[in-house]
DNA sequence: TTTGGCACTAACTTGTTGACAGTGCCAGAA
DNA sequence: TTCTGGCACTGTCAACAAGTTAGTGCCAAA
C-alpha cells in the first residue's frame, strides 16, 4: 500500500528526518515554523497526520516527533535524492581507488576504512567467498625436524599458511618430493574443495611415490583442511557506533559489543540481493536500533559485501553515495 | 618505610581485601566480627588504624572501607600466599601446554586465551621482538604481469607476505634472477635490519646482474621496509574488562575502549622487569582503574610478554600462580 | 484552511523526608 | 590496657511533592 501524502506532508516529513538525523533530538512544533512559512498549529495538525500514518512517533505524550521506522524507509525510498560526493569526500577516496599498486582486496578495505572515518559509522568488507581462489603455488619452508611452514598462494593474490607438525622422522627428500607432487597436481584447485582433492587426487600418487607417505599426508591433510574457509571479515571503526547517543547505558554498550564480537554481523549481512540495500532497524537481524547499508561487489570473479552499520538516524543519502561510490569504482577496474 | 601492622590488623585487612575482590561492596565492620570472633567496636577502632596508614580508604564519611591502591599492594607483597592451582585449571592448560604440534606463539596464545577465560579478566600476549628473528626464505609469487606477492619465513616459523607493484614491464627471468639473489645473500639477516641489508648488500650485487634491476630493487624495497617490525600484538578476552562492575558507565567504557584500540597497553606493558610484576592503579600507565599482572618469557631467545588486565580488586593470587605456571612450562619446553 | 489561545501532559529539576548502613567516640566492663 | 555496648552522627538512597519546561490536542474565530 503506497501512502499518498500532500507535496507539504512530503515537505515535512523531510525536515523532521533530517533534522533528527543531525541532532538525535525529538522535533517540535515550533522550531519548524520558519522553515515552512506557517504557524507551529498548522504544523501539529499536519504532524498528527503523519503519526496517524505510521510515518512520526512520540517518545511520550508531550514530546516532540521522531520518525517511526516506517518513517525512514518512506523516506529512503520516496523523499530522499543521493547527495553528491563533496570534493574532500571525493578526494580521500580517489587516491585510494586510483592506486595501481595496491591489489583488489586492499583497495577495498582501505577505501571502507576512509568511508567509516568520513562518517563515523562502522564499515564490514566480506572479503571474496572462497570457492572463486584457485590455489597457484604451494611452498613447504622446514623449521626443524619435525615442524614445517606450509605456504599457500592463490590466483587473487591471497596467502595463507598454517604450521605442519610431522609425526615422525621424514627424510627432507621425502618432503620435497611430496611438495613437488603436491604441486604439479593441486594448482588449479578451488581453495575450498582442497581437502577431498587432496583425499583423492594426491593420497594414491603419494603412495607410491614416496616412502613416509602416511605420515606426510596425515600432516598435509590437517593443514589444508584448515585452508578451506578463508572467508575474510573485515571491520573499521568499530567503536564509532558506540559513540552514538543512542547507546548511552552501559548494559546497551555491552550488549552491542557483544554481538559485534559473536560475528553476528556475518550473518546478518550474507543474504544476496542486488544493487545497494538498506536495512532499518528490525529489517535487520543483527540490532533493532541500528541501520544496516550494504552492496554486493563483484571484480572479476571475486565476490564480497561491504556494508556500514549506524543508528537508524543515519545520513543515509550520504552514505548510499559513498558506498555507490566504491562498488562503482571497484567494479570498473576491471577493464 | 615498611610498616608494622600487628597480626590481627593483618588478618583484618587481609579479610577486607579479598571481601571485597570477591563482591566488589565496601565491607563494614559489622559483617566481620564473626569472622575474628571480637565486636564491630574493635574492628572499626582497628579499621581506622589502617584508614589512618592509608591501606584503607572509605567511598564517603559512612561507607564501609575498600582498599587503597597501597593496601592491594601491602596484601600482594606481605599477605597473599600464591594459590595452588585447582586441579580444573591445570588440566586445561596442561592439554596445550603439551601439545608438541603446536608451534611455541600458539601455545602462548592459546593458553593465555584459556586463562582469559578462567579468570574473566583480559588477556595480552606481546610477541616476541623482532630482533631475533632471522630471515630463513624468500620466496616470490607471480599474481600478474606487475603483481607479484613476496614472503618472508623466520627461522622461527613465522611467515609475513606483502603485495609488490612493479612500475613497469619486467621479465620473469629477472625476477627469478632477483629472488635467487635475495635469498642467497639474506638468510640469516636479522628481520629488522633487512632494508639497511638490501641497500648496501643486495642493491649493489643485482645492478650488476638483473636488467632491470631500479624497479626491482624499489618494490622489493618498498615491501620488505615493511617487515621490519612484526611485532605482534594478541589480545583474548577484551571485553571482559567492561563486564565488571567498576565500568559501569557509558563514558567510562567508552574511554576504556579507546585506550585498548589505540594499543596504549603495548606501551604501558613493554618495560622490561624480571620475575613476575604487578601494577596497580597508577603504578601502570595504561589506566587507573585496572590493574596489570605481567612477565616477561624468554624461550630460546625468543622473547615477549604477557600480561593479564583487570579491575584493581582483582585475584592476585590466582592470576600470579597462572601467569607463573604458563611462563614456566613455555620456558622449561626449550630442552 | 490557517491561526492564536488555552488546557493538558510527561519529563526533568529541586527540595524534603525517612529509612538504612555505616561510622566515631565515650564510658564502663574485663 | 583492651574490649565492648550504646548513642549520636553522617552520607546514600528511594520516594514523594511542587514547580518548570517543552511539547501536545483541540477549539473557535479569522
Amino acid at each position: 500500500m503506497k501512502l499518498l501524502l500532500t507535496e507539504r506532508q512530503i515537505e515535512l516529513l523531510k525536515i523532521i528526518v533530517e533534522n533528527y538525523i543531525q541532532t538525535a533530538r525529538p522535533v517540535g512544533s515550533k522550531s519548524i515554523c520558519d522553515l515552512m512559512n506557517c504557524s507551529s498549529a498548522t504544523i501539529r495538525s499536519e504532524m498528527s497526520q503523519l503519526e496517524e500514518y505510521g510515518l512520526l512517533e512520540k517518545e511520550h505524550i508531550s514530546s516532540g516527533r521522531i520518525p517511526s521506522e516506517k518513517g525512514y524507509r518512506y523516506y529512503v525510498d520516496h523523499i530522499m535524492k543521493p547527495k553528491e560526493l563533496s570534493g574532500d569526500d571525493m578526494l580521500k577516496l580517489q587516491t585510494i581507488v586510483n592506486n595501481k599498486s595496491l591489489v583488489l582486496s586492499d583497495v577495498i578495505t582501505q577505501s571502507m576504512e576512509i568511508v567509516s572515518q568520513l562518517t563515523n559509522y562502522t564499515a564490514i568488507v566480506l572479503g571474496s567467498s572462497s570457492k572463486d581462489n584457485l590455489i597457484s603455488k604451494v611452498e613447504v619452508i622446514p623449521i626443524d625436524d619435525n615442524k614445517l611452514v606450509a605456504i599457500v598462494v592463490t590466483d587473487k593474490g591471497h596467502v595463507e599458511h598454517k604450521n605442519i607438525y610431522l609425526e615422525g622422522r621424514v627424510s627432507s627428500k621425502d618432503i620435497g618430493k611430496t611438495v613437488e607432487l603436491i604441486n604439479k597436481l593441486i594448482v588449479g584447485t578451488p581453495i575450498d574443495s582442497v581437502s577431498s582433492f587432496l583425499e583423492f587426487q594426491v593420497k594414491p600418487v603419494i603412495a607410491s611415490y614416496v616412502e613416509q607417505h602416511e605420515i606426510l599426508y596425515n600432516a598435509f591433510y590437517q593443514a589444508f583442511s584448515d585452508f578451506t574457509n578463508p572467508e575474510s571479515v573485515h571491520m573499521a571503526g568499530r567503536r564509532n557506533i558506540l559513540m552514538q547517543p543512542e547507546f548511552d547505558n552501559a548494559d546497551r554498550i555491552r550488549e552491542i559489543i557483544n554481538k559485534f564480537e559473536d560475528k553476528e554481523i556475518v550473518n546478518a549481512i550474507k543474504e544476496e540481493e542486488n544493487g545497494i540495500n538498506v536495512y532499518i532497524g528490525s529489517e535487520n537481524h543483527f540490532d533493532d536500533d541500528v541501520t544496516i547499508v550494504k552492496t554486493k561487489y563483484v571484480v572479476d570473479g571475486e565476490e564480497g559485501t561491504i556494508a556500514l552499520i549506524g543508528p537508524k538516524r543515519m545520513e543515509y543519502d550520504r552514505v548510499i553515495t559513498l558506498l555507490d561510490f566504491i562498488k562503482e569504482n571497484i567494479e570498473k577496474e576491471e577493464s
